[in-house]
DNA sequence: CCCGCGACTTAACTCAGGTGAATGTCTCCG
DNA sequence: CGGAGACATTCACCTGAGTTAAGTCGCGGG
């Protein structure tokens, strides 16, 4: 699988989709750059289906994810089972473990995913040696707050219809960032099984409102991609603003706070 | 330990809810809880309504809730409503204030509120000056994060009856963590609509379901405040475990990398 | 004392979305 | 070629939760 072959995106491709994510909010230096390195010295690959992490469980590891799609998940006893986001290139796993210690959530592999792995106590002294990279991730974390509360809206009030179309949004605007879709369309390796359980639907229903949006002429699914033809209109019958997911520079005042 | 465990605490008490829940999971130093107290020196009020933070709006003051109830939401263009989670005392809003710039969410007071504010920079400079304080900062980040978790899992996937009861052990166990609960009963401020668009449900049905958790001898509501009759049978329905809301040492290997 | 208002209740009806089951399609494999 | 799995698709039917529309209760004001 070559790494990245399309992406009409500029940013420094050798050092992976985290870094390249990073860069675009934060003026990194070379000491910085080489301390987020630090954490890209292994590599692990989990097969389909395989959990990264176990809820309840002790977190081992912490893992920058490279490469295919995992989510994060939970389930109840009689197997109801509901999605909490979809886990792309450039998103971290398991980075509360010096914290945290037991997992909140599972994590689980669907395709088969390339990522580093590295010792969750390094993230913490890296925030007292690194102020500057310690920023740059609570970013992230911001930023996957973010997601969270749009999928509490999502599936809290939105109908089957527009929460289907807006995750399909956000999707695409993730795997953008990274460089992982063309402007309209983009690889969806999952299931409807998984789609379900991320818009906490059934699958049948999945099915039927995908039908719908197909019917509609607003996106349809064509061999493991989607295809968005009225892109115009998804964005307004799904109210989407994509603006929790862009990045942004830092203000100058915070910039200036760490030096 | 010394614990106050009870209601009468007026929230001036030691050092306030924050102090109180940051001391249990971290040892602090005189000197980190001077950089905790420096967060501490302005008081401001909010009166039932009032927004104290915007969603798209600027964030330019971040808060430590002392005393009352707000919460956290969106809405959609037709009026639809999602809480995201109440704000309790301990808690903070408008962190992310130095990072992310704009907020993601409103947060409105319900009740009366009263919370230290401060500059969000001045946390961002935190970080970098008092690492240990950091650190338990990034404790609560975690928790709340386990706590939407659990809110996207209990509106995806859980009934309405289980819903309900889940949410009321989740806010059991919170105000008990500041003092501000009983073993079975807590003061419950709020109106059945709040209820209703945190939970992702009718106001109709939210009547309904008190009514059916009434009647089972489960729980009731007296006088604006919820009490619980059968704990144990509670637990059971709604398959609560306690374990992302409790406080824990740092691992000894995590402190040492903080010296 | 009456009025108005906001919150809580309840009942009757509707409907979005769940369930169960059957069928279709593809791919892998012996 | 035939059979087994894994998904996707549909249909027919059911149900949990939304909607509408009345009440009720308490409270504060005039």
């Amino acid at each position: 699988m070559a790494e990245d072959d399309r992406a009409p995106h500029d940013g420094s491709q050798a050092h992976g989709p985290l870094l390249r994510k990073l860069s675009r909010i934060i003026e990194l230096s070379n000491a910085e750059t080489s301390c987020l390195q630090a954490l890209h010295s292994n590599t692990v690959t989990f097969e389909p289906g395989q959990d990264i992490l176990e809820e309840g469980r002790k977190i081992e590891q912490a893992y920058i994810q490279i490469d295919g799609w995992a989510y994060r998940y939970k389930t109840l006893l009689d197997g109801r089972r509901q999605i909490m986001n979809f886990v792309l290139p450039g998103d971290m796993s398991g980075i509360y473990g010096g914290i945290r210690v037991e997992a909140d959530e599972s994590v689980a592999a669907h395709t088969r995913v390339k990522c580093h792995s590295f010792d969750p106590v390094d993230l913490i002294e890296l925030f007292g040696n690194c102020p500057k990279v310690g920023v740059a991730i609570s970013w992230l974390v911001g930023r996957q707050d973010a997601i969270m509360s749009e999928q509490v809206l999502r599936v809290g009030r939105r109908t089957a219809y527009e929460r289907t179309g807006h995750l399909i949004l956000e999707l695409l605007n993730r795997l953008r960032h990274t460089g992982d879709a063309e402007s309209r369309s983009f690889e969806l390796p999952i299931t409807q099984e998984l789609l379900a359980d991320c818009l906490g639907l059934s699958v049948v229903h999945v099915n039927r409102t995908l039908r719908k949006l197909r019917e509609n002429g607003i996106a349809h699914v064509k061999e493991n991609r989607i295809l968005i033809d009225d892109l115009e209109r998804l964005i307004n019958v799904t109210e989407f603003d994509g603006g929790y997911l862009e990045p942004h520079k830092l203000p100058p005042k915070v910039d200036q706070a760490l030096n």
